[in-house]
DNA sequence: ATTTTCTTTATAAAATCTTTATACTACAAG
DNA sequence: CTTGTAGTATAAAGATTTTATAAAGAAAAT
């Protein structure tokens, strides 16, 4: 969810470091600029996950630097601001901004503020996918694709694929593999395996008597190699 | 952009009065309630673009109706406040809030945090709606339908059905849809979820004997999948 | 008071796992 | 070259577990 990035534009040296440290130490990506010109460039070089933007800048006024960059960024934009003046506070959001705090601020209430900004532009959507060519396993939605086809597998079936995948060119031994699918009261029961072994191929492999997938290691165990 | 309805719950009757007041010259569409319960009443029967909503209700806590709205309610929330504890507004905004108005409050301010929280929603028209084909699932406005015929579903099958909605070809454990839908306690009930699945692929698959939206992943739970 | 919804029970059906049987492969010894 | 042996592959029958569904009783809502 985090290592968002954001871009910090403000004059103040003291308020720069002290945002750097915070928002760094809470997994922040930071970078700065103390004047609207070296902001607006950065913020177009590379593009922020939010902006904390300070409306009182040496060069530019706030409030154009706002408008300056809503004509094409929609991610959120944060005012910092020594002004409490209603009238400032209403410009800049109706310009487009999406919060608006007054200096001095309070750290944790900022770092709030970030995180509900930051909620509905960063949805999370990681899944931790094997990709070996044709085959495609998705441990976290606990799915299994070849050429883009769901390949329906029993609990145990998935387990065991699962195992291969993730120590994938490893060659793993009968008592392995029957101690992690089955449990430690099972690691003489080498026939269960080969049960299995010759069900995932007839599911996974192109060609089960060829297996490309599932390699045997006689009389060791075996071995799953991803296709690339 | 205007007309757009919000829902202010608020314990204080002059507070209300002067939302509505204020709002309704600002051509909203208001409604109040006095209570945690009738908010949140209204709020599931004709959920509102956004809710004002008050932390100090009689009947109970403001953090625990934020809660109770954010498990379904996706429309911007914004707290009004008599606390102005950076630890309150720390929680308010991590359980979901908007953002956070200290009362007294200016209502200038106020309307104008209304629009900029507005603004998002309305215009990326942001209806969190599922749509498989034949059909569709509205998550704010809680309703199911196929083939345009609005489907009548519990409050337990609409829970169950949302959550298979929004994790879309995920696996979800029978463990995790009990807590999930029925609490922690129920972990154990598997049953409760086979009947429930049941009534459900009644009432939305085509062919119930041949679930097409609701699979079953024996040993481990169900999985849900849109059709295009 | 009546309807709706939830919980519980019972039983049939389906899916999965375990076990058995038999065939296959590779390799070494006679 | 044949034969034996150890390890492996696979199909299929039987056992077990898991799931589907109806329906009755309890609880809640209207």
């Amino acid at each position: 969810m985090n290592n968002a990035a954001i871009l910090v534009i403000d004059d103040e040296v003291q308020i720069r470091r002290l945002l750097e440290i915070t928002l760094e130490s809470n997994q922040f990506n930071v970078s700065s600029a103390d004047c609207a010109k070296e902001g607006l460039r950065i913020a177009a070089s590379h593009p922020p996950d939010l902006i904390i933007l300070d409306l009182g800048l040496p060069d530019e006024h706030g409030h154009s630097v706002l408008k300056k960059l809503r004509e094409w960024y929609t991610n959120p934009i944060l005012i910092l601001s020594a002004q409490s003046d209603e009238e400032d506070i209403i410009k800049a959001l109706d310009n487009g901004a999406n919060d608006y705090l007054v200096k001095p601020f309070r750290t944790g209430e900022l770092l709030a503020r970030i995180r509900s900004a930051l909620r509905s532009t960063l949805t999370e959507d990681n899944n931790p996918v094997v990709d070996c060519g044709e085959l495609q396993i998705d441990l976290s939605a606990r799915t299994i694709k070849k050429n883009n086809e769901v390949i329906k597998l029993t609990a145990t079936e998935y387990k065991l694929l699962s195992l291969f995948a993730q120590q994938e060119g490893k060659v793993l031994t009968h008592q392995y593999l029957l101690r992690e699918v089955w449990g430690p009261g099972y690691i003489n029961q080498s026939q269960y395996l080969r049960v299995f072994v010759a069900q995932l191929r007839k599911k996974i492999e192109t060609d089960p008597n060829r297996p490309a997938y599932i390699i045997t290691e006689s009389g060791v165990g075996y071995r799953f190699i991803a296709k690339e």
